[in-house]
Formats: structure tokens, C-alpha cells, sequence
DNA sequence: GCCATGCATCCGCATATGCGGATAGATAGC
DNA sequence: GCTATCTATCCGCATATGCGGATGCATGGC
């Protein structure tokens, strides 16, 4: 019962949620987070890692950056709640801003890697 | 986002998750979960208040006795995981001794009150 | 080689939360 | 009315956990 209760953990906390419900759009870096949540890069990799601990995600490094996304392959709690995940999050406003602030920043994003 | 946290809070502790196991068995007292569980009374009842408070079950009292069950009536959320949770529980060697204990508890239990 | 950047981890602090015993309130039997 | 029983809540204690700034490590550009 304990690794269910670890799983339920893992997204106990609003800020993990919003992280989870963002990566529902696609993989993302520490910076992108940030610049959604508006957090502390401390802040953002903390929970990060607190989610990858409980089973929820997955990372790959390239060079510096690190890029975080759902755990395809994790357990079947995990699978059959982030299959429901989209439905629960349908109608949610904060998500709703967060999705269209993630919009923003990686068009800002590609614009200022086009410029360079 | 912080409903779906508040929810997930919810069955983020071990002793919660043996509880609302047990209560897919259907619906149950204080007093039988301190049986099955080995609590004591006032750690059990804290549990249940805070299942309650985060949307997992409800309560009915007939005379002393209070009797707790799954929440049908719940968020989609809850509706949605406590469909999911037998699944998740099947092979649980932990929840298959609590259920083998709650059977032993409720034969006791009945042969006692036949017996007055 | 130096510096900038991205990320993980530590630190000290503050808040949240679980624990069991004790207590209080409600119910019911005598 | 008294006593027993069931349950909810409080108390003091201890542990868990989130916070942001600072620090350290790895990578990469120049």
C-alpha cells in the first residue's frame, strides 16, 4: 500500500500538478517551467525530481539541458492516471493559463533561437 | 489545480490507502477498522475525517454507531480512481491479509451479536 | 582556459501533518 | 439518572516537507 500511497504523493502538491498537467503538452526543461510557473529554478527542479522519484516522469540530458516528460513505462497506477489526467484537467482555468502561457514563452522562445 | 492536489493528498498516506481498500468491501465503523487495522481509535478517526474532507467517502450515523463508504457521489476524480483502485490492489499481498482480517473480524463480530 | 548557462543539491527556516492519549459529546441500556 | 460505548476533537510532541537563496558540478561557447 505504501508505493500507492507514494504515488498519490508524487502529486499531492499544486505546483507538482500544474508540472504534470503541462508536460501533458509535450517535454520541457527546467527554464521552460519556470518561466510558466514563475518559480525559482531551485523550486522547479526540487519537484522535478520529486516526481521522477515517485514515478511520474522521465529525463533525458542533452549537453546542458534537460528535458523532462510523462513516464510512458511507468507503473500501471501511474499509466491509468495520466490517461485520465486530460479529462480532469478539461475545464480548468489555471490550467487553461498555464497552457497559453507555455504557448507564449516557446514561441518567444523559438523566435530568439531563430535570431541568433 | 489545487482540488486535483487536495484529492490526491487525500490517499498520499498508507494507513488512508488500507482504509479506502477496505471500504471498496464494503461500508465499515471506527471500530472495525481499529480491529483490522490494529489503531487506535483516534487515529482511525482522523483518517476517515480527512478521507471525508477530501472527497473519498461518506458517512451515515445509526444511533452511536457511524458507518463509512466509498463516495459514489464524488468529483470525477474520485469516481474515476476509485473505479481503478481494485485493479490497482490486485496481487497487494498487504491489502489481501486486511481483507482476510476484516473477514475474521466480521465473523467474530456476527457470531458475538447473535450470541447476546 | 575562462566564463556563462543549466541543473542538482544543500542550508536554514517555516509550515504542514501524523501520532496516541486524553477529553468531550452523543447515544443507548438499565 | 447513571454508566458504558462510540466517535470527534484537542493537546503536546515529533517528523515530514516546501521555500528561496546559495553553492557546486557539468556542459558548451569563445
Amino acid at each position: 500500500m505504501e508505493n500507492i500511497a507514494e504515488a498519490f504523493k508524487g502529486l499531492s502538491e499544486p505546483v507538482r500538478v500544474r508540472i504534470i498537467a503541462l508536460l501533458y503538452l509535450g517535454e520541457l526543461c527546467v527554464c521552460d517551467l519556470m518561466a510558466v510557473l514563475d518559480m525559482p529554478q531551485s523550486t522547479i527542479s526540487r519537484h522535478l525530481s520529486y516526481l521522477k522519484r515517485t514515478g511520474w516522469t522521465l529525463s533525458r540530458r542533452k549537453g546542458k539541458w534537460v528535458y523532462y516528460r510523462w513516464n510512458g513505462n511507468a507503473g500501471r497506477l501511474q499509466r491509468d492516471v495520466l490517461d485520465m489526467l486530460p479529462e480532469w484537467l478539461a475545464g480548468n482555468k489555471e490550467f487553461a493559463a498555464d497552457r497559453n502561457a507555455l504557448a507564449v514563452h516557446l514561441k518567444n522562445k523559438t523566435e530568439e533561437a531563430c535570431s541568433d
